[in-house]
DNA sequence: GCGCAAGCTTGCCTGCCCCGCACTTTTCCG
DNA sequence: CGGAAAAGTGCGGGGCAGGCAAGCTTGCGC
């Protein structure tokens, strides 16, 4: 966290973010399609041609404001002390997330909503998950001396992502809305449990 | 599993396939982007206005031929006897697909390979896997009496895929090559029993 | 300061993709 | 057998992604 350096840097930042913002909520405005690439860069204010220097798609600028959120779960979990357990600390750091910001904001949520819905950002979104994951197995591994690539440590990563994406879609379809940190929190306790078959009713 | 009418679907089933099949061969062939839609169709013997009537992209035909794979696994778990317990049920019927096929056609390890690396792709594989999660809940909920909506199936069904999806990734870094079959019931029986932090080394 | 090199932005242009529409051809069924 | 429904096809348009070759800006070393 630092590099002071580069006033270059920034202004580069600065115009992807903009235009990331600038897809995401243009398209929660007035729908994915009636959004060109055109108007994000007018929104941003630069030239279509640039949009294309820093995304390959229209999808992609969308689903990078998400990996930009979620991948601060990982940074968090990378701050917690060392000895503390790794299933807590997972928990710990993944709830910091959701709970941040309350209530939530409506552009982000219908983001979310759309990202889940939209066939043509589906996949982006998905993959956008499984970037994260790896960051996710890297922080991991290293509460418990492996690499990030080792076995264990990817699939802990990937049954969060999982418990997450569960979370998520669940929230979404709750009609009276429920508070989608208990829901996070239920998927992660339970599968972290194990999913036992549960007692025959 | 009958509908012995329509010698119309026929056709369309096997213009379907034609046209996925030919779209993974020659992608795996000569690498993706020097695949022209129209190669495709020419392949299958149609139009390539034909090919959109079917699928609505590259990836999405390419795809198709994995979404029929594993799907069969859902299927296949619910021939099973309902009194064997749930786990040992999904595991045997995960299993078994990968069984299947002893030695796996190499155009099939290509093209899986493919849609893990190209990032046209990627998308469109996790959208997939996560089509046939949705499909594998189902499965899950008749077992126990539940929704194929509800929280419990959702959720196994996620840690299911996720568990492949580590394996897969795995099986194919693996460079003295492993089978697939001990990764996945590795991942599998992990994932099943909780993923507890392993002692310290 | 100052000028040069590196890097960012932009416009132009090409190839390709996806899809709507209208028309033809095939299949189904009474 | 004849009409309705559905599948295949050709054409054309809107849009996207990216190569290339200028301009313009920034940073760095002198």
């Amino acid at each position: 966290m630092d590099e002071p350096i580069g006033l270059r840097e920034r202004k580069k930042l600065e115009t992807r973010q903009a235009l990331s913002l600038a897809a995401l909520r243009l398209a929660v405005e007035r729908g994915l399609d009636n959004v060109l690439v055109e108007d994000i860069a007018a929104a941003a204010g630069v030239s279509p041609r640039t949009f294309n220097n820093y995304f390959s798609s229209k999808a992609e600028a969308i689903a990078s404001r998400h990996y930009d959120r979620v991948v601060k779960a990982a940074a968090d979990l990378r701050g917690r002390p060392s000895d503390e357990p790794l299933w807590p600390a997972i928990i710990a750091a993944t709830l910091r997330q959701f709970a941040e910001e309350q209530p939530p904001d409506p552009v982000w949520t219908a983001g979310v909503r759309m990202m889940v819905t939209e066939p043509a950002l589906v996949g982006e979104f998905l993959r956008t998950n499984s970037l994260v994951e790896r960051e996710l197995a890297v922080a991991i591994a290293e509460r418990i001396a492996a690499s990030g690539d080792d076995f264990y440590p990817r699939l802990v990563a990937a049954a969060v992502g999982a418990a997450i994406q569960v979370a998520t879609e669940q929230w979404l379809r709750t009609d009276p809305p429920v508070e989608i940190d208990t829901l996070v929190a239920r998927a992660l306790a339970e599968i972290s449990a194990g999913l036992p078959e549960p007692e025959v009713a």
